[in-house]
DNA sequence: CGCGCTTCTGAGGCTTTTCTGAGATCTCCG
DNA sequence: CGGAGATCTCAGAAAAGCCTCAGAAGCGCG
């Protein structure tokens, strides 16, 4: 369970441990929470089971490259932002890295204060807390844990549904695979149906179309 | 929103009007529709009332200032990616720019290749990964499972269905035989026909047209 | 401690998808 | 033209996926 104010999550990538224990505590000092894993193997796990909010990738890594890393993410849906950093500079390299999945890509070496920068403009959107995420016609109140309806009525979500409605509308049009969902959203442990459950609650709550069901890939908000 | 057809749309926001029309010339060639503004004031007013999937802002604008454009568009929850161009590279100006609101910054001079990456890396955050092959005037969303029609509408498909059409738009214009076909899509273990009836399927969906016979060697689509 | 709210489980029923098979229709070629 | 084989169409059974919901368990508060 997550705290009321949650911090955001890091998962860092680097195999240098030196490097990985300073970023750790930059990072630790900025309010993030941190994991870090020593190789792509590794960090792959990770990645796959971890609820993080961004990603930090060294490009070089043992036993699966940081690209390679990356791509697999991709591939198996995972949409978390990520930020590759590299000691390979040039122009292809950089292009490489931003077409394998980066959404943005930091050469070695770096001053902290970008680093840190860069990360808050891409943890910036999972954070604002005095805005509402767009939800078709209405609106999510983040601070409230609300739904705004147009007319203007608010409708009380519980700390679960909130979450869930939250993942969903953070990438609106984007299928969130059941796994995804259970991953992001409740404990590993928890039993197989437990979005379903959610999913039925909110749409008890909302109406039966703020949640698009696509049969065997998962959920969807926002649809056209 | 845009639609999966549609050009992605660029607010372009450059007074060297020099190096707008190149960049202007270059998003096009990439395929993006670009609308441009010369100064802050129009670069605001068209950020406020236009539709735009990504907006490239240079730093150093008459009358209204790059950051203070953005500043104020963030301030109106304009939430649009935005690019911040700069001749300004120092790690203080490029901190300055991310923390106004920037989404990337990109130090002048810079190659159009990394511009063009970046631009991507940002676009995709939006449509997340809308991969699509093409299928004759249509579309097929691998993410979604849908095909795209050209006036937007969107026809969803089964896991069987989706395997099938998109094996076959795989390789347009190859014929692609029955035992092939039958191989990849379904199991071994399935009767003789089964291809025939998902055909069928996509006939009954998609119309008569986006799969061709050919007799006595297999299907095919996207034939002249 | 008891009450109300939230979280989670699991079972039953419903919907969609997948697959089979059989008759109708078509194509090729002698 | 006519027949053999290929293809199309489709109803319905089986399987898989999804929805609904009741109730148990946990938490927070007075």
């Amino acid at each position: 369970m997550r705290e009321a104010v949650a911090k955001p999550r890091v998962l860092l990538v680097e195999d240098d441990r030196e490097l990985a224990g300073m970023l750790g505590e930059l990072l630790a000092d900025e309010g993030y929470e941190t994991e870090a894993a020593h190789d792509g193997q590794r960090g792959l796990h990770l990645g796959l089971t971890g609820r993080y909010d961004v990603m930090v990738i060294d490009r070089r890594l043992p036993v699966l490259d940081g690209l390679e890393l990356l791509r697999q993410l991709r591939a198996r849906a995972v949409i978390t932002r990520v930020l590759v950093l590299s000691a390979l500079g040039d122009v292809a390299d950089r292009v490489a890295g931003l077409d394998a999945g980066a959404d943005d890509y930091l050469v070695k070496p770096f001053e902290a204060e970008e680093l840190l920068a860069r990360l808050r403009a891409l943890a910036r959107r999972d954070f604002e807390g005095a805005e509402c995420l767009p939800l078709g016609a209405a609106a999510l109140d983040l601070q409230r844990h609300e739904v705004v309806l147009p007319r203007g009525e608010r409708i009380t979500l519980s700390g679960r549904e909130f979450e869930l409605l939250r993942t969903l509308a953070q990438r609106p049009k984007a299928i969130h695979p059941r796994a995804a969902l259970r991953t992001r959203v409740f404990a590993d442990s928890t039993g197989e149906s437990i979005v379903d459950t959610y999913v039925y609650y909110l749409r008890r709550k909302l109406g039966r179309d703020v949640v698009r069901t696509v049969h065997g890939l998962g959920y969807q908000i926002g649809a056209v």
